[in-house]
Order: structure tokens, then C-alpha cells, then sequence
RNA sequence: GGGAGAUUAGCUCAGUUGGUUAGAGCACCUGCCUUACAAGCAGGGGGUCACAGGUUCGAGUCCUAUAUCUCCCACCA
């Protein structure tokens, strides 16, 4: 016997064990069955999960587990990701801790400490996800560093290499100063940033005239090569090809034109600093300017400056610099302004441009190939919403070279070694003496956007790759789509020829409750683990899905759960009732069916109908809703209720355990662990666990229509009575007279005691609806309250078949509008009439 | 500077191709310990669907303009 009340962690107590002991959890590349197959995108081992993880495999999982109880070969594939520059700053503050300082630790000893790291968290992610009772393969779980990745990622970097796809080259990147690494372009965020436009007087050589130059950078000064005017810059002209004196420095620079010079923007005058400005940096190749590199790696100034600056920060240097100009006349004016300043993703300090050499990818091709992809029905990615693909596209159409090697220790060491002026790229190291490995690795979304094919064995052709790819969807967040969905699907359409997954299922940001992102900062963060431990996983994962529609931000509230808590109670409930109702039941029975059983069963076949056609949409929102609605509404308020009367019969212990069975089933990818539960009880399932039971299928068989529409009336009917008798305070002995002898009317409105066939005289109120009647005799005194009510009732009808007579006189209506919308429209104008005629009685 | 999304009940959100008088959960009000569940049951109140126009017999839904908010993208000195 159940308990009376659910009790999560006693549910949850060692089922997802059982699954994965069971192999349920395992693909089976030799099953003739169709293949389903998502890769888990995988979590940085830098951390532990978050609400956004929690969200993110829920989705994964409820598709997983509706697709292997729809007869698929259900495969999910589990791994996670080096993410070489997150790692790697953990790590060195691990070390540093230890007063250990990363390059006198030494390359070998640094990267066996970020393999101590990786394995830590790996475990603590794991035991994350078997709390979520996510079915992961485990099997097939891999890792972005391992072997075979390892593997594929050099042989596209030799491959591309050869084709001209990857090159290295000097140009201008954006350097993270602390962590002296290169990044791409998508490791910089923009934020707004107070600064100022500092107005410069650079003098005309040998004049006493003077440019007034604007900048948000003075301290690149150093640097300047040059300073552009337009060429059709009036105010300009004759300076082009004469020399300006940069200050402090005391040198001659030439004033050049270039179309980088706007007219409209600042004073029309721009300094030129090839090194340390990317629009600069392109002035300077079209001019043929100097690049003077005036900053460390750690942006410190460097030995370019005057001395008195060196080793300053660039900030430092900027203050003082500003201060030397003032003192010589040279600040012109300082005009505050509120500018948008390039900072690193991952440590936060102000992104550097600088000129270095560096590793790229030729995107153009590889972007062009997917732009023309997405043109195929057949053949593109299907985003979820739809609105997503526009994020890729426009991202394909935009991008430019991907700067991918970085100036760090743990990663995939690029395979390139050199020897004086030499290059040698290959899958192994040359055998002749005297290379050097290059020391970089590459952006660790190198390793991830081949994900889903290097995982199944890509490059070699295995079985698993053949059978599960292109994978079936790719779940993820829309703020990843630049990073990582975008340069899987250029990756997978360039070495495989085929789009990576068919789908790609896009979710949104969880958020607090006043909409505000969680961090560290504010605090206000929320551990899913706390969430599982109070109301357990299956309500943690049920309202994860259902809360919103997809590819929707949402506002996390922790009541939500408690009241999907509720909902688990409710069935928990329901299924208690029905177990101790249909002991001893063996087989199914469904002879002599009463008009309740044939409704429950025509809305438990709708009720399958409209949840698979939301699965299959992944709308769990809208799945969950249609299955909530009829399991509450239908089955617990109603079906219950009635076979509570009838309980004795066999068909209806067959209905209430084939309905519920049915249920559980419909939840189990939503809930798996409270459904497992309760599926282990039944005395008739079709299989050792709910997991690899069949999903109920839509059975015409089961539709009575008129059956159904009987008991709604029936429904409807009980409805208004007990609206009636509440309303108007009406005691429950009230006599009542009534033009039906049904069962379930009666019982259900408990009037055995007191029907009467003759009417009394006195006051008495009517209830109608369809065929069913009743008059229910009270006397009592009328109130204002009563007289008002009535004739707010009377006005409203009145109002109400004055509207619909209107329409109905309407004859574009009529005639435009579809016949059973102006059918239903005269039926409900006979039944106002009816109702005044009622009221005014 | 482009682009996307949002704006519906006190709160959080649904609302499929335009079709009765716009829904749910929570919160609120009234009455109930009715032997599955009081974390429940029965009943109820609450929205001029951001704003202004337009198309249509009919608009939360389609079109145009506006406002506010959020996000993404872009080399703004």
C-alpha cells in the first residue's frame, strides 16, 4: 500500500542505479531499430552544474526517454570539455595558492595538474547528472582532451593545412593581457564603459598650427605611425603630406588620407596606431605604416615608451601621459563620454589589440557552404524556434578569420613544429632532429565543433558514426549559438557533407526572479541540488520543461516547484486510489463499458493525441499542460469520482489501471523516477520498468463520441448545480425535483435523501443544462444582495443576446463565416433565450 | 548603427493556420476534515490582451506607426 503521502527522496532512493545497471541507459549501434541520437553538449570541467545545465539535460532527457519509449534506439552520449583558458586559469590559481608559479612548475607537471582538476570535477558532474536521472550512455562518455578527439582535431588542422584553410599569419588579435593569450572575437564581450574623448594638439611640423586630434587612448600615443584626414576633408587637404610632431616623443609623423577618417566623427582627425587598433592596423597595411608594438604581454608599457613610462599599466600610463600633455599645453579639452570597451570573457580585463602571430582559420568558404546548405529543405539545420536559424546565418555571413591558437598550456598543442624558417604540420612530430613544436594550443572550440562526429570515432568510419550521424537534435542555449553550434554545423558540412544534427532545439537564459542573470556578484544564486534535495528531481525537471514555451527566457521560482510538488502528490494519490481499488485485477476487461468509462477513455486517447503531437514539436510546455489538465480535470475530478460508485466492476478497475498506466506513461520522460515507482506496483505492464515500456498510442477504437459528449453534459450539469446551490446559499437538504433518474447525477449532487416528484410552494430556484433539469426548493428571504445579483444576471443575458442577435442579423457574417461557428452562435442564442426566459419567471 | 524578442489577471506564463463571451498555475474570497490526496475538495472574483491607426463579417493573433524593456550583432577614432 502507498503511502498517503509522496515521498521524493524515498522514490528516487536507488532507481537511477537500477536503470544504468540495466543497460537501459546503453544505444545499441547492432538494433534494427531507427537510430535517436543527441550529443550532450558538454559541461566545462571548470565548474559544477548550474540551474542552466539543470534545464538544459532535462530537455535532452525527456526527448531521450520519449523517443526510446516510441521504439527508437535511444542514444545519448555524455562528455565534457577541457575548456582550455577557464581550466587553465583555475588551475593556476589552484597552484598559486600553493605559492607554485605555473612556468617554473613547468609544462609536464602544470598539465598533470590540470588532468588532477579534470578528474575532480568529472566525478562531481557525473554524480550531478545521475541526481537529474538523466540517461546518459556512459558507455560511449568522452572527453574533448582524450585520444581520439585528439586525434580528429589534428587531422583537420593537417587537412586544412593543406588546403589552405588554416594559415598563420601577423595580424592584429585581441589579446587577454591576463591571461596572455590571443582570443577570438567571441571570447570579447563589449560593456559600456566611462571614458573620455581626449582632444590633442598635435603641431603642423614647422608651423604654429596645430591638428586637434581626438582619442579615448592617449597612452597609445607612443605608437602612432601616423594621422589620417579625409581626402575630402576641406578643412584637411593641405595638410595631407605634411608631417605632424607627436608630443612627448618630439618625431615627425606624416598626416595621411585615408577613408578611415571620418569627416562627421570627432574632429575629422585620427591618430594612427597600427599595433594597437584594429581599424588602425588596416590603414597601416594600406599605407605601409610602421607598427610600433609599445606594450608587454602583460600590457605593461614596454621599451618603445620613454623611459619614465616603462612598466607603467596601461592605465597608469594613461594618467600620467595625460598629466605630461596638460604641463606642455598639449590637452586641448577633455569631453566625457560613454564608450563600449572590449573586455575577455573569461577574466574580465580589458581585451588588448595587439599584433601578434597566430593561427587562423579562412572562414569565408567554410561559412559560404553553410549559408548555401540552409537553402535545402532537406539538407539544413532545423532550428527550434525557427527565429534561431537568422542568429546563424547572420553570423555565417558576417564572420571573418577565426583566430584559433592561444597562448596556453592545456589544450591540443598545435601540430605544427619548426625549424629556422621552416614549417612542418603533420599528425605526428617529424622524425628528423632539430623541429620544435610549436608551444600554443588551440581555442578549445577547435575540440568542441567536432563534437558530434569525433565523438562516434570520426575520422576512422565506425559503426557508430554511420548509424548516429548527423545526430538526430543538438539542445542548447541560444547564447551559445556564435561559440559553438554555428562552427559545429561549418565543421560537420565541410568534413562530412552533412549537417551535424537535424534539429537544433534552442533554449533560453534562467534567470532570477526579478529577471536579473544569476552571478556570483549578486549572489543570488541558485543551487539545482538544493531544489532536487527539497522537492526531489522529477519536480525540479517538470517544471524546468513546462514552465516556458521554447527558446524563452525564464524567471526561476522556487513556488513553481512546490506546486508541481503538489501535482506529484496528486498522482500519488490518484494512483494510491487506483491500486487499492484494482487488486487481484489480471488482465484487462473492457466489456459492458459505461458511457464514464467510454468518456475517460475518448479524453485519455485525445489527451495521447495532442501530448505526441506537442513532443514531437518538443513543446513540453504545451505537452505537459495537455497531460496535467486531463489527469487532474479529468481523471482525478471526475473518473474517480464517478467509478467510486462502481467499483465492484471489472471494467472499471481495467479503465482506472489502463488510464493511469497510460498517464504514468505519458509523464515518465517529465518525472521518471515517480512514475518507475508507481509503474512497479501495477498488476499489468508491458515491461520490467517504465523506461523501456511502449508510449501509449492513439486508438480510434476508444473515441465514443456520443458517450462523451453525454457525460460533459453530465458534467456541465452537476457544475451548475452546485454553482447554484453555493451561490445562493442553498442547505444541502434542500428539496429538489429533477428530470433524470441517472446514477452519477445523483450520487454526485447526493440527492437520494432528497427528490421529490411534486412540487412545493415555495421560492425555487432552476438549474438547466442540455437535457438535465432541476428545481431545488429553498425558502428564504430575500436580500438586496439576492435582488442585485439576479438583475446583474438579467442584464448580462440581456446584453449578451442583444450582441449575438446582431451578429446573427449580420449577413457578411453569415454568409462569410464557417456554418457550425454561426450554428454554434444560433444554439447558444436559443439557450440565452431559454435561460432570461428562466430568470424573469 | 543594424537585428531579434518581449509587453495578456496581483505574480509567473500559455494562447497553434484570425472564429463563441481570452486560459493555466500561484495568490485572493466563500464554504467544506465528502474514507486517494486539507500540500485536498466544491464554488467564486479578477484582464478595454502596451498604445494609435488599418485590413476583415470577425483581430490577443495579420499590416503600419509609437512607447517601454531585454538580448544579440557591428572595427565607431
Amino acid at each position: 500500500m502507498l503511502d498517503t503521502k509522496y515521498d521524493h527522496n524515498s522514490v528516487e532512493e536507488g532507481k537511477y542505479e537500477k536503470w544504468l545497471n540495466n543497460g537501459y541507459f546503453k544505444c545499441d549501434e547492432n538494433s534494427s531499430k531507427p537510430p535517436f541520437c543527441i550529443v550532450l553538449p558538454p559541461p566545462n570541467v571548470t565548474g559544477v552544474l548550474h540551474l542552466g545545465h539543470a534545464w538544459d539535460v532535462t530537455l535532452q532527457d525527456i526527448i531521450i526517454r520519449y523517443k526510446k519509449m516510441e521504439g527508437y534506439d535511444s542514444f545519448w552520449l555524455p562528455g565534457m570539455d577541457h575548456a582550455a583558458i577557464a581550466t587553465e586559469a583555475k588551475v593556476v590559481k589552484r597552484l598559486k595558492d600553493k605559492g607554485i608559479d605555473k612556468y617554473e612548475y613547468g609544462r609536464e607537471k602544470f598539465l598533470e595538474a590540470c588532468w588532477d582538476w579534470t578528474h575532480e570535477h568529472g566525478d562531481i558532474i557525473r554524480k550531478q547528472w545521475a541526481k537529474m536521472g538523466i540517461a546518459l550512455d556512459y558507455t560511449k562518455e568522452r572527453f574533448t582532451l582524450d585520444e581520439g578527439l585528439s586525434k580528429a582535431v589534428r587531422k583537420v588542422f593537417v587537412d586544412y593545412y593543406n588546403e589552405g584553410l588554416i594559415y598563420r599569419g601577423e595580424k592584429i588579435i585581441n589579446w587577454d593581457p591576463a591571461a596572455e593569450t590571443a582570443l577570438s572575437n567571441e571570447e570579447v564581450i563589449y560593456s559600456e564603459e566611462k571614458s573620455a574623448f581626449y582632444h590633442l594638439k598635435y603641431m603642423v611640423e614647422g608651423t604654429d598650427e596645430y591638428l586637434d586630434v581626438a582619442t579615448t587612448r592617449p597612452e597609445t600615443l607612443f605608437g602612432d605611425t601616423a594621422v589620417a584626414v579625409n581626402e575630402n576633408d576641406a578643412r584637411y587637404q593641405k595638410y595631407i603630406g605634411k608631417n605632424v610632431i607627436l608630443p612627448i616623443m618630439n618625431k615627425p609623423i606624416p598626416v595621411i588620407a585615408d577613408e578611415h577618417a571620418d569627416m562627421e566623427k570627432g574632429t575629422g582627425v585620427v591618430k594612427i596606431t597600427p599595433a594597437h587598433d584594429p581599424n588602425d592596423f588596416e590603414v597601416g597595411n594600406r599605407h605601409n605604416l610602421e607598427r610600433i608594438c609599445i606594450m608587454n604581454d602583460d600590457a605593461t608599457m614596454n621599451e618603445n615608451v620613454p623611459e619614465k613610462y616603462r612598466g607603467m599599466t596601461r592605465e597608469d600610463c594613461r594618467e600620467a601621459v595625460l598629466k605630461d600633455l596638460e604641463e606642455a599645453g598639449l590637452l586641448l579639452e577633455v569631453e566625457p563620454l560613454v564608450h563600449e570597451v572590449g573586455h575577455s570573457e573569461r577574466t574580465g580585463v580589458m581585451v588588448e589589440p595587439m599584433v601578434k602571430k597566430q593561427w587562423f582559420v579562412k572562414m569565408r568558404p567554410l561559412a559560404d557552404h553553410v549559408l548555401e546548405t540552409q537553402k535545402k529543405k532537406d539538407e539544413k539545420v532545423n532550428f527550434v524556434p525557427a527565429r534561431y536559424e537568422k542568429t546563424m546565418n547572420h553570423w555565417m555571413e558576417i564572420t571573418y578569420d577565426w583566430c584559433i591558437s592561444r597562448q596556453l598550456w592545456w589544450g591540443h598543442r598545435i601540430p605544427a613544429w619548426y625549424k629556422g624558417d621552416e614549417i612542418y604540420v603533420g599528425m605526428e612530430a617529424p622524425s628528423e632532429e632539430g623541429w620544435v613544436q610549436d608551444n600554443d594550443v588551440l581555442d578549445t572550440w577547435f575540440s568542441s565543433a567536432l563534437w558530434p562526429f569525433a565523438t562516434l570515432g570520426w575520422p576512422d568510419n565506425t559503426k557508430l558514426l554511420e548509424k548516429y550521424y548527423p545526430n538526430s537534435v543538438l539542445v542548447t542555449g541560444y547564447d551559445i549559438i556564435p561559440f559553438w553550434v554555428n562552427r559545429m554545423t561549418f565543421q560537420g558540412e565541410k568534413l562530412l557533407g552533412k549537417r551535424p544534427f537535424k534539429d537544433c532545439l534552442i533554449h533560453g537564459l534562467i534567470r532570477d526572479k526579478q529577471g536579473r542573470k544569476f552571478s556570483k556578484s549578486l549572489g543570488n544564486g541558485i543551487d539545482p541540488f538544493d531544489m532536487v534535495s527539497l522537492y526531489g528531481a522529477d519536480a525540479l525537471r517538470y517544471y524546468l520543461a513546462t514552465d516556458v514555451a521554447p527558446g524563452t527566457d525564464m524567471r526561476f521560482d522556487e513556488e513553481k516547484i512546490k506546486s508541481t510538488w503538489n501535482y506529484i502528490n496528486k498522482i500519488w494519490n490518484a494512483s494510491r486510489f487506483t491500486l487499492m481499488n484494482i487488486e487481484g485485477l489480471k488482465e484487462y476487461t473492457f466489456d459492458n463499458l459505461t458511457s464514464e468509462d467510454k468518456w475517460i477513455l475518448s479524453e485519455y486517447e485525445k489527451c495521447i493525441h495532442d501530448t505526441k503531437k506537442f513532443m514531437d514539436k518538443y513543446e513540453f510546455n504545451n505537452a505537459g499542460n495537455i497531460i496535467y489538465e486531463f489527469t487532474w480535470d479529468k481523471f482525478c475530478s471526475n473518473y474517480i469520482e464517478f467509478a467510486k460508485f462502481n467499483s465492484d466492476s471489472l471494467t472499471t478497475k481495467s479503465v482506472l489501471c489502463y488510464v493511469l498506466t497510460g498517464i504514468l506513461k505519458m509523464l515518465h520522460p517529465f518525472m521518471p523516477y515517480v512514475t518507475e515507482e508507481i509503474y512497479g506496483m501495477l498488476p499489468i505492464k508491458d515491461a520490467e520498468s517504465i523506461m523501456i515500456s511502449t508510449y501509449p498510442e492513439y486508438d480510434k477504437k476508444f473515441i465514443f463520441k456520443d458517450d462523451a459528449k453525454l457525460v460533459d453534459d453530465k458534467i456541465e450539469f452537476i457544475k451548475a448545480f452546485r454553482n447554484v446551490k453555493t451561490e445562493n446559499n442553498i442547505p444541502k437538504d434542500a428539496k429538489v425535483m429533477i428530470n433524470t433518474d441517472d446514477e452519477i447525477i445523483i450520487k454526485m449532487l447526493k440527492l437520494q435523501d432528497v427528490i421529490i416528484t411534486k412540487p412545493l410552494d415555495i421560492k425555487s430556484y432552476n438549474v438547466k443544462y442540455s437535457s438535465y433539469e432541476a428545481t431545488i426548493f429553498y425558502q428564504k428571504e430575500e436580500t438586496e444582495e439576492d435582488k442585485m445579483l439576479l438583475e446583474k444576471q438579467i442584464s448580462d443575458l440581456k446584453a449578451s443576446i442583444e450582441r449575438r442577435e446582431k451578429l446573427l442579423s449580420n449577413e457578411n457574417y453569415v454568409n462569410k463565416a464557417p456554418a457550425n461557428i454561426v450554428e454554434a452562435d444560433r444554439q447558444k442564442l436559443e439557450e440565452e433565450k431559454a435561460k432570461l426566459e428562466l430568470l424573469l419567471k
